[in-house]
DNA sequence: CGGCGTTTTGACAGGCTTCAAGGGCCGTGG
DNA sequence: CCACGGCCCTTGAAGCCTGTCAAAACGCCG
């Protein structure tokens, strides 16, 4: 279910990672990337559906996702659950596991993922060696934390319709981002209950919000298959464009 | 209306800084204090009311809360408002303005506010000579997005009751551990349509369920004075402990 | 005392949840 | 090859929760 490779350096080294052609990230000096390579002490395999960061546990390890889909969530007691982002190729998760005593949030596989494994025993070195990169954490903790604050503005202000909108354009806008998708289509990995549990809504009534999004032709949703037809139509109903370039480091 | 004390240095320095005492935060090197002494270089005087960070502009400055509140909000077109999180004494707030282009909410004044002033010339400085300190930034930037998250699972997942009494209760915690208040008594600065903006609700409605809150005798809130009497009972209420204790850094 | 911002209340409409049930797709097993 | 079960999507109906509209009471300050 979940496994490391196992294979001290047996893994894709940094080198060659896929996404350091992105021109949506930095690019590393020679000595960063070097850090970073014997940073990272191992890639570990999720399948989908799979837990691999909970709630109250403790985490010895900091992750980047390297390949596939995740989403961040916290559950009441009850069985309520709240899923307040999603993870994409790129980004990083458990770092609050690691700055505190526990996670505040649990973090699943929405499709098989790959992730980068780093120590948190040498997050240290890495701040006190490489502050470029301590900064590009900081940088990374500040953008999840915009998504978050316009997650919330869609919560708490915006119509079912304007928030599902919002959702869905930010999404596949962060795909296209990373080339994933072509041809205005990206394959969404989730399911309308997902999105019913981000966006805060009833299953039931998502399904019917998102009906009448659809029944605007500004996007299609056939299968797995998301692609935007009319993007201002969209971002119009969303309220906002979503299209904010803020050029991006990779660790 | 927003002033700069002006005098370089003519401000109270950080080795008397009142906050220091606090049990909540971490305690200076004396290396580290005196970094910090030079790095703050103004204090700022916010009046009640303003908004001394406002959306879309860019920041050339980053602050720390040295005494009063103030709130994070973003506003949408038609005028409506998501509070997104409060700030009281000890938070960082502008750090995304100094990362990002440009801020991506805005924040203003409840009462009238005493901020430090750091700029962001010398962040870089901070992060190549103090990787504690830089620590520090992502600490509470990561306990930042812990406070969000929650708040993001009360809008999506919470009743309207759960919902108030979670915020009020989390309020009045942070409120306690900087020592403000005394007797079970907080201050609490803002109005019922703050809180309804930060809930996510109409104020009419907040209102309602305000009433419903006081009507259990778990707390009482006149004037601008709020007490909690039976904290277990609006925990139950709230769904959660909000007691988190977490060692916190200050810069 | 008057004015303004805040709090409170009532009535009503509509958005959203819940309950319930049917349909489609796909992998498994007979 | 077909039946079955499970998961996901879809739809309708009923009723509660919440927003909106409107107005009055309250409290503070000039």
């Amino acid at each position: 279910m979940i496994v490391g490779n196992g294979r001290p350096n047996g893994f894709t080294p940094c080198e060659q990672c896929p996404l350091r052609a992105l021109p949506c990230l930095r690019e590393f000096t020679p000595e960063e990337l070097a850090f970073v390579r014997q940073f990272k002490i191992d890639e570990l395999h999720v399948d989908a559906g799979a837990s691999f960061l909970r709630e109250g546990e403790r985490s010895e390890h900091l992750y980047t996702v390297l390949s596939g889909w995740g989403f961040r969530y916290k559950m009441l007691d009850d069985g309520r659950r709240q899923i307040l982002n999603f993870a994409l190729p790129a980004d990083m998760v458990g770092l609050q596991g690691t700055l505190m005593h526990e996670m505040e949030h649990s973090v699943e596989a929405l499709t098989p993922l790959t992730l980068c494994v780093f120590p948190r025993s040498k997050l240290y070195d890495l701040y006190s060696q490489f502050p470029t990169l301590a900064f590009d954490i900081t940088w990374l903790a500040a953008r999840e934390e915009q998504l978050i604050d316009e997650h919330l503005v869609s919560l708490g202000r915006r119509t079912a319709l304007e928030r599902t909108a919002y959702l869905l354009l930010n999404l596949y806008v962060r795909a296209q981002e990373l080339g994933l998708g072509r041809d205005g289509t990206v394959q969404f990995p989730f399911t309308q209950q997902h999105l019913a549990d981000a966006l805060g809504m009833s299953l039931v009534h998502t399904n019917k919000t998102l009906k009448r999004l659809l029944a605007t032709k500004a996007v299609t949703w056939k299968g797995r298959a998301f692609a935007v037809h009319d993007r201002l139509a969209l971002a119009a109903i969303a309220g906002e464009d979503v299209t904010k370039k803020n050029p991006r480091p990779f660790i």
